[in-house]
DNA sequence: ATTTTTTATTTGGTTAACCAAATTTTTAAA
DNA sequence: TTTAAAAATTTGGTTAACCAAATAAAAAAT
């Protein structure tokens, strides 16, 4: 990572950025290696990783006890994120029965900063006839995954490939029982776990 | 309100109350009377009532939820009240569904911002041999609240007063079918509705 | 190996939120 | 009503988070 990529990410001037970067590193958050690219130290990592256990957290609050949609809670779970309390977040994650991924299916760091990562396999690349819940959504369009909430995708979902249109790529799934043509386009940012 | 005695609440400096006040007159959320003293507009009553509106209902979910001792979610929802959102808040009412006070007893104001205020007696006031509901507790100090939680004293907890000590005002009571003595000081600090 | 382009860094600002100390105004007391 | 005390205000700072423009350094292209 270098610094103008994050200045344009962040969309900040990258002087604010160097400037910021350069705190990190008193903190010991951030590492500025020989070639002037940056990258989190193990603290740095850790912490990151335990900001995002808080947001993936609420998010899982906003979807499951406020009924938002999960295409609505990433801004929300933004500001959320920012409450500082360990215990309050550990007891949200006692509340919420101890999720393992968020609304997105994107897994959620333990206490101590462990996530475990699925190894996972994108519908466009998936087996002909086999079975696979959906665990992952690898973009977040908002147009995208509004498409998707309309056709009941979701994480957690079941599918079945029948087959894959030697042409243009499109797959055709069975979900719930009922059989739907997806792009590939639209298949290549669903991911998938092969069900045993 | 003055000035000097918000700065000392507030733990800040006159010079920036001042100005702080200034910015809030621009934005006509306070008004600075002929006599210098402070006080909010209509507006900015509203906006405050809304503010609190967040910040109580996050104690309930704390509380409720989340199991926290209701003496320890005062800071914690100080942090919850800054989160922006409308919709939010609202949702978060309905899940709790629409609590009317706080776990000290304090009334939540609805959306609007309007909030009814019951009308109470402290214990050291009420009338001998009659029943009330404890609906509130006029100190926030620490050590008080932990000594009520002890005595399993709390909001929603119904008493008889028995007696009042001429000699020191200290009050019995009974409390779940057991009696209990209570000196004048916490007495007066135990707000009451009447068992019609 | 130069030149061009991109990236990093420096320099000199701004604004918001704060403060301490000095000064002025108001209020209360003598 | 003059004086003492308290409160309000002004003045001149600081720090953190930002920026734009200039310069330096590094990387890429010729």
């Amino acid at each position: 990572m270098n610094n103008t990529t994050l200045a344009k990410e962040l969309d900040l001037n990258p002087a604010t950025v160097l400037e910021m970067v350069r705190k990190l590193a008193v903190k010991k958050l951030v590492q500025i290696l020989s070639d002037k690219s940056i990258r989190l130290t193990e603290k740095g990592e850790k912490k990151a990783l335990l900001i995002i256990r808080k947001h993936r957290l609420w998010e899982v609050f906003l979807t499951e006890k406020l009924q938002y949609n999960w295409n609505e809670v990433h801004v929300l779970a933004e500001q959320l994120e920012h409450i500082e309390s360990v215990d309050l977040v550990d007891r949200l994650d006692a509340f919420l029965k101890f999720p393992t991924v968020d609304p997105h299916g994107d897994p959620i760091p333990d206490k101590n900063g462990n996530l475990k990562i699925k190894t996972t396999i994108s519908l466009d690349k998936a087996l002909i006839k086999k079975n696979y819940t959906i665990v992952n959504l690898a973009d977040t369009n908002d147009i995208f995954l509004q498409y998707l909430g309309e056709l009941k995708i979701k994480p957690g979902i079941k599918l079945k490939l029948l087959n894959r249109n030697e042409y243009d790529a499109t797959v055709s799934v069975i979900i719930s029982k009922k059989t739907l043509q997806l792009s590939n386009k639209v298949a290549k940012n669903i991911l998938l776990e092969l069900v045993n």
